[in-house]
DNA sequence: TTAAAAATACTGGAAAACCAGTAGAAAAAA
DNA sequence: TTTTTTCTACTGGTTTTCCAGTATTTTTAA
């Protein structure tokens, strides 16, 4: 009896949340909540050796960041279905924590229908989306269609120094480089992000959240 | 029995973060919840009618700002005690809703124990913050120190021209004056930022939400 | 190990931004 | 109406960014 019940962990950092999703999946028989947690770290360890069929994922986590996790949880079980439940409504969030092998979206304030039905879904190996999620998924911004563009470690680095209003000098001298490498840096991130001054790079970068 | 019991309402958008309250207060026999809602309005019609003794109340309704329905609650019902309930942890959205008349502040990742104590004090006539929000009211960032300056409305044209990417002349063409009046201009953001160049003027902008 | 990507550095020149101080005209507030 | 603020504009510089192209070394991935 206790065999064919579909075993749930919810991971985030508010009890009141978790308290929430308990009771409102207690009403579901066939679901048997085997763990919750507020860090990562502490759901990891468990999720890996109790090997959950679901896992309520917030991305928002006090220690690591609830994409990463996601990761790492697929690296381990490929089969253990994620549900990522989060409030950010951001396309290029959903995008990321998708590409990381999650199984399915929703904003926190899904229904308990909707909660329910989410779960059967990625168990039967759908992937899911709430209905608002649908709606950004289907309208991308026109500030996300241009992309982020791939940037190096290096060039990140310099893109926070030049934020932070630091010269071409001052950049070279913090990081150990000729001034010159760091108006290459300059001049690709321009390319990059096909700005042609500051204002209009640290605008994009912004975004992009990268700053 | 029941007319020594705490009355509270739940004011939230989000159904699960209800729930969590309800079974987190429901280990609480001095509590009794008469009533949970989740749009400002409905709440309001409630409230004023049934005068509950506490209001545990989200900012983020769908419908209404929750500091203005604070306030509105306030008006009719002063004696109605507010306990504030959010994500926000900025010191400013605090700050308002306090002024608005709230009597005690905490974050949603609030623990059980924080949450009852809260509901306490606030019935006792005392203003309560969780801990994490008495941090955030104890030390003022760097940038809300400054406080946000008072641009001309000029000033906001230019600024969002050159945040644009728009260069003086550029600016200066499409506004009909001289480009030594822009470049007097963009001294004056200097130096109203305390910034020293377009970079720090875009992230400091950002940051004070002029953008 | 080999190919590709990233980080490094250079020349030389043009454009734009930044600094400091002054000051008249127009608009808004007292 | 008078005062204050804002917008305008100037002189004469200095600093910094921006552009285009090339090239070696180091690191990373196939």
């Amino acid at each position: 009896m206790w065999a064919d019940k579909i075993s749930v962990v919810i991971v985030d950092d508010h009890s009141i949340v978790i308290e929430g999703i308990k009771s409102l999946l207690l009403l579901d028989q066939r679901l048997n909540i085997t763990g919750h947690f507020t860090t990562g770290k502490t759901a990891y360890n468990f999720i890996e050796r109790e090997r959950p069929h679901v896992v309520l994922l917030d991305i928002n986590l006090p220690d690591i960041n609830g994409i990463d996790l996601c990761r790492e949880i697929k690296t381990v079980a490929p089969e253990i279905k994620i549900l990522a439940l989060s409030n950010h409504a951001e396309r290029n969030i959903i995008m990321q924590i998708l590409q990381s092998g999650a199984n399915g979206y929703m904003l926190k304030n899904v229904s308990q229908q909707e909660l329910l039905k989410g779960i059967s879904a990625v168990v039967k190996g759908d992937i899911y989306f709430s209905n608002e999620v649908r709606e950004i998924i289907a309208k991308p911004a026109k500030s996300e269609l241009k992309g982020v563009p791939r940037l190096t470690k290096r060039e990140k680095q310099v893109l926070v120094l030049i934020a932070e209003g630091k010269t071409t000098q001052e950049i070279a001298t913090q990081l150990n480089v000729s001034p010159l490498t760091i108006e290459t840096h300059r001049r690709n991130l321009h390319f990059k992000f096909q700005v042609k001054n500051v204002a209009e790079l640290i605008m994009a970068a912004t975004r992009c959240q990268l700053l």
